[in-house]
DNA sequence: AAATTATCCTTACAAGTGTAATCTTAATTC
DNA sequence: GAATTAAGATTACACTTGTAAGGATAATTT
């Protein structure tokens, strides 16, 4: 079912600041990404590859250049969760969590919050 | 800091096996990876770029070929945790725990167990 | 020891990726 | 409107990855 294409890691770095302010004017898409030590050019290709991969889409409507957004980041979020997932946990959450929380130092905050947002989920 | 080589994901699936069984002889590692349809030849392709990324070290001891790890499966979790969390999450465990609560991927039973870890995790 | 089999080493090749440069065309400024 | 600037289209090129094949060598079987 789900047939979305593949996305580089540069590409989503892209796609990042288009999910967040499409639509978007090609130039603040560049203006977005200065501070990646990336040639306007080197954006441009990236662009044009999202382009033809059909991730996003040309709205420039004779003025000015602007995209937007196709495929929306939820379900990209979705596919990237699931084959990191099945990846590096063999798809279990469970696994996941014990990890988390044994080796990325959580706060005890963030430990109560997610306690929270877990006890929320059960109503 | 942590300098260690980047792994494909077809080289993943083979670590997979290793990391499991090692020291383990390469006719091991082969049968292990006949449920995917990859040709004897990809595997030994893979296992030699896993020995020239230096991941895993050849230990054949005059009789038999044998493989043992280098880099042990913790720090390559970590390492894809990290990048995974960074690239699509923006680093925040917070968002990610919210993604998976909200977008149903937990049964009751997961959610119980998940917070029981966490409650386990304040001790 | 010769034949067979298993494994290693070298080579291959197309698709994807990071990282642009050049050439062309459209928009803005003078 | 001519000159300048910005953006798009085309081309480039090395490295990685998936997916092997072919030839050399070491181990096992007969």
């Amino acid at each position: 079912m789900n047939e979305i294409p593949q996305i580089s890691n540069a590409e989503w770095e892209v796609m990042r600041i288009i999910w967040d302010k499409a639509p978007i004017k090609s130039a603040d898409i560049v203006k977005a990404l200065e501070e990646k030590d990336w040639s306007t050019k080197t954006i441009q290709t990236l662009v044009r590859r999202l382009l033809d991969k059909g991730v996003i889409t040309n709205i420039s409507n004779g003025k000015v250049y602007m995209y937007d957004v196709l495929i929306p980041e939820t379900e990209y979020i979705q596919k990237e969760t699931d084959g990191f997932l099945k990846r590096v946990y063999s798809g279990s959450i469970h696994h996941l969590m014990l990890n988390f929380v044994k080796n990325n130092n959580l706060s005890n905050n963030e430990v109560e919050e997610l306690i929270t947002i877990l006890k929320n989920k059960k109503d």
